[in-house]
DNA sequence: GCTTGACGAGGACGATCGTCCTATTACGTA
DNA sequence: TACGTAATAGGACGATCGTCCTCGTCAAGC
């Protein structure tokens, strides 16, 4: 039961829509009230320790709908609260690129959000797919494959934006996958030592090492 | 049941004794084993996911002994577990540190022989802290404060070798916490992307940062 | 106006969970 | 040899797990 392809789960939807208002209703659909339970409960207390039945009592769902928007089971729920954990990622990078306009800057800005955003919910948010994926790796072949899928889409992310300021693209790669291990790793530490200090120094260590890197390579 | 102290768990030798033959036994005690399954597996794919009869049964201990050797039930097992993986931890460390007789280059050798691991494994056997303690923090405070330990254990160790280069107190603590949380995203990038490249990476940044860094500090 | 299907409601189902129990065996000490 | 403690043996226990089922509701399409 726990050798999947990672394909045969149907895409009904996924969670692409930002948030409903498709066709005039009122609110967040079932569905999607239940993935956005799930990335919180899954990154808060991991996959195993979260049931359907505290999943449905937290997001106010029918219990009786999950198997009917979830054929796939919780599997399916798992890949699509990774997924939309991944989206929200994406979004707030690209929210600070635009903010600061500096790319070390956007680095900076990351860690310093995500260790204010740790400690304010008392140190229990932190990494949407990192646990679940590190409990799931490679039991559910589904859940694998979509928190590879994650990572990979930040870390293109971020290679991209190296590339685009002028860093050559094998540079960029490693240079992507510096920075999200660092950011990872930071999200970890912080997150067990109850202090933004791990990410706070990950991030100024990142702002330095990026700062010199683009001026070497893109000296005008 | 999860509100522990911490404390209250009987110290009952805990996992200090490096292999048992201590009175004329054949093999490592059953608690031991116990202990070593639980690393591997809780490592593998966390504490929840990983019952007693599991462990028992990939051990080959008693079942019925489990609660004699663990009164404090499965919570106290994963307690222990994060202890001995800590324990191997820093044996690793020192031996790296004796090995190449140079600190940038046994941080180096970290990552390498760290992915080199991994890989072996199939990209199974990563950090054996983060998975339970992403999963139980703050769940069990048991398992939250072993988890802690832990990592300011690594932490002070690195930085206490920081310290003995010359580095500023202020700044080894950086580095500590920076490369600590370098190899620990390092790792999980590898286990979930499948691949050597992250914690290599990581290790070829880190020996050319701490190499600058120990010369800018202790220039004889 | 009737059918159809999506969705909500609630619970049954067997399996498995962590825990804890009594009985029995192994073994150092007197 | 007798005895007390440690350890093993195996299963009972209630709770909860993921899954799946039937039924009621309601809006849309012919």
């Amino acid at each position: 039961m726990s050798s999947r392809e990672g394909q045969d789960i149907p895409p009904t939807g996924e969670a692409r829509a930002p948030d409903a208002t498709l066709s005039g209703m009122p609110e967040a659909s079932t569905r999607q009230r239940m993935i956005e339970t799930a990335v919180h409960l899954f990154r808060r207390q991991g996959y195993h320790a979260t049931s359907w039945r505290t999943l449905v009592e937290a997001a106010g769902t029918p219990w009786g709908s999950a198997y009917h928007h979830f054929p796939g089971g919780k599997e399916q729920l798992g890949v699509a609260a990774i997924d939309l954990g991944s989206d929200v990622v994406v979004a707030q990078m690209r929210e600070l690129l635009v903010e600061t306009r500096s790319l070390p800057g956007a680095v900076r800005a990351w860690c310093r959000t995500s260790a204010e955003r740790l400690a304010e919910s008392d140190y229990i948010e932190g990494c949407p797919v990192a646990t679940v994926a590190l409990e799931s790796t490679p039991e559910s072949a589904a859940i694998t494959a979509a928190s590879r899928k994650a990572f990979e889409r930040w870390c293109g992310l971020l290679r991209d934006q190296f590339v685009a300021n002028g860093v050559k693209r094998k540079r960029a790669g490693e240079l992507a996958t510096l920075v999200l291990a660092s950011v990872e790793g930071g999200l970890l530490l912080s997150r067990v030592l109850r202090s933004k200090e791990p990410l706070f120094v990950a991030g100024e260590h990142l702002f330095v090492l990026l700062g010199g890197e683009l001026r070497a390579e893109c000296p005008l």
